[in-house]
DNA sequence: GCAGAACTACGATGGTCCTCGTACATCGGA
DNA sequence: TCCGATGTACGAGGACCATCGTAGTTCTGC
């Protein structure tokens, strides 16, 4: 939860989104928003584009306002910028920030991820399978 | 939230810890681990240490329920072992299966932690200087 | 000006998390 | 056997988070 910088000139329309100076990104903050596994699949496409992509191209299961709100998220913690390009609102990994700051770790983390999707891939999608649960 | 195996076979006292198997360890559950600064520094230790240390080395502004809690995410999550050793518990970096699962993510974010720490420490306590939160 | 598209803000709800104090269990040693 | 040390379990409180629906704002195009 760092204080974000509302950098709101003008009183008016809040056009200019506030983002985080490259400083006051926190790993704590980073590890967080990519815990989320909602969060985790925008990084993901997000990375994959390799440029900008609008906020409606993500299919997640959840709600428009929950969208909304883990891009919020992950806008405040750092990892990515949005900007608006006029009805739609653009969204871009910051790369070469995290890179900066904790290198290797979003390209880490991003390989971890593909790494675990492809393995549960094949076994199976009962995630409650590999629990064992031994019974006695 | 992962279906940790409760790994108690006698019905009696619970000497056995339950960890989940390393197929039951999923990213996310990582790196939420990862994200709180108690957890993080616990693990900071541990990775220093090399080896298995007990509870009672640790020094963080907590109580000791709340450190209890910690470790028992950790293990939860797949990130540590403990094991019992007369009144003492022992706790181990689970490198091996985090580094098969999830190559060089532990280390990532090891050396993050420590950038950042050496970061911080340059640059003045004060995080709430860059927050201005202007109130519109 | 007006309709539609894209997105946000707000409030509410239910769940999870962090923290703690207190009481209890286990082990080693006197 | 009893005591101290180490650590756990339980319950509670307060904060935070994820989710949603609804209403509102900004821009584009006719």
């Amino acid at each position: 939860m760092p204080p974000v910088a509302t950098t709101t000139p003008t009183g008016g329309g809040p056009r200019v989104l506030a983002h985080p100076s490259r400083d006051a990104i926190r790993l704590e903050d980073v590890l967080h928003a990519l815990a989320d596994p909602v969060r985790l699949s925008i990084v993901r496409v997000l990375a994959d584009a390799e440029g900008e992509c609008s906020c409606s191209v993500f299919d997640a299961p959840v709600s428009k306002s929950t969208l909304t709100h883990h891009f919020r998220v992950l806008r405040e913690h750092g990892v990515i910028t949005q900007t608006y390009r006029g009805t739609a609102k653009m969204n871009a990994l910051r790369r070469e920030d995290l890179a900066d700051l904790f290198p290797g770790l979003l390209d880490t983390v991003l390989a971890a991820a593909r790494r675990q999707e492809a393995a549960g891939l094949s076994a199976g999608a009962g995630a409650a399978a590999a629990g064992a649960t031994s019974p006695s």
